[in-house]
DNA sequence: ATGACTCGACTATCGAGA
């Protein structure tokens, strides 16, 4: 079985591109985050015509999670948030979709940006990573062989090396925001790219040839709680999903899992 | 080339992204 997360930047304007993709590798799930758009308005049937079905969760147009998902596969206990995620002005945003897939609980994940060191959505941020942590880890201490990935745009760069210049970043390498992010490596879980793709980023900014001169952040993440990280076989970072017309500035996380 | 932001709200600019 095959995962994948790829924070899409609007599934209106990538359809082309997310089903292209979807059809060359043949993932049996994609998370996708940043989806912009309600239910309604999602390009179902471009995903039909490639043979996958869709969960989508999305309230406006900012924002928004779904789940892409072979045909044959029947996902169940589908939840559009997680227990205790924190709202913002009074909104409970569309930034977290969980659904079980065979014996694997996945959680599509756009975690908030923070916007500013002192701004009061870092606060937003980092009770919302707090708040999933404390879910998993219940989770966990109940039935230890739980097989759960936490996957998605976690916005944070948890290295020095997983950015192109420590200097130009205020958020997504602070402190409190590693620390946060370090709580789901003390629980148990694990983040497999490490492993399997030590270098290279997973998002470069549209503006300032970011691109070409690959200068970019590796904030997507594939976490696996760790029964499950012992079924990884193999996990790739898609790059060259950054090049050609009209790409998303994230690239899709794949992992590959045995059973 | 991998090339100088892009998206969706609206319809002219603007918030948001990171």
């Amino acid at each position: 079985m095959e995962i994948a997360t790829w924070n899409v930047n609007s599934v209106r304007a990538r359809a082309q591109r997310v089903t292209q993709f979807l059809e060359r590798t043949q993932v049996d799930v994609l998370a996708m985050q940043e989806i912009k758009c309600k239910p309604e308005q999602f390009p179902y049937a471009d995903f039909e015509a490639v043979g996958y079905e869709v969960i989508a969760h999305g309230l406006n147009q900012w924002n928004g999670v779904a789940f892409a998902y072979k045909k044959d596969l029947a996902p169940t206990d589908i939840e559009t948030s997680f227990p205790q995620q924190p709202h913002f002005k009074d909104s409970l945003e569309a930034r977290a979709l969980g659904a079980t897939f065979g014996d694997i609980r996945i959680w599509s994940l756009y975690v908030p940006h923070g916007r500013g060191l002192d701004d009061p959505h870092m606060d937003y941020k980092l009770e919302f990573l707090e708040r999933l942590g404390s879910h998993v880890a219940e989770e966990l201490e109940e039935d230890p062989s739980s097989q759960i990935a936490l996957v998605g745009d976690f916005n944070i760069a948890p290295l020095d090396s997983d950015v192109f210049n420590v200097g130009f970043f205020d958020t997504h390498v602070s402190q409190p925001e590693r620390d946060v992010f370090e709580v789901f490596e003390q629980i148990g879980f694990t983040d497999l790219h490490r492993k399997f793709v030590p270098e290279g980023y997973t998002y470069w900014d549209y503006k300032d040839l970011r691109f070409p001169r690959n200068e970019g952040m590796r904030i997507d993440f594939i976490l696996s709680s760790p029964e499950l990280t012992e079924r990884i076989t193999a996990g790739s970072i898609e790059r060259d999903e950054r090049k050609g017309e009209g790409p998303s500035d994230h690239v899709p996380v794949i992992a590959s899992i045995s059973g």
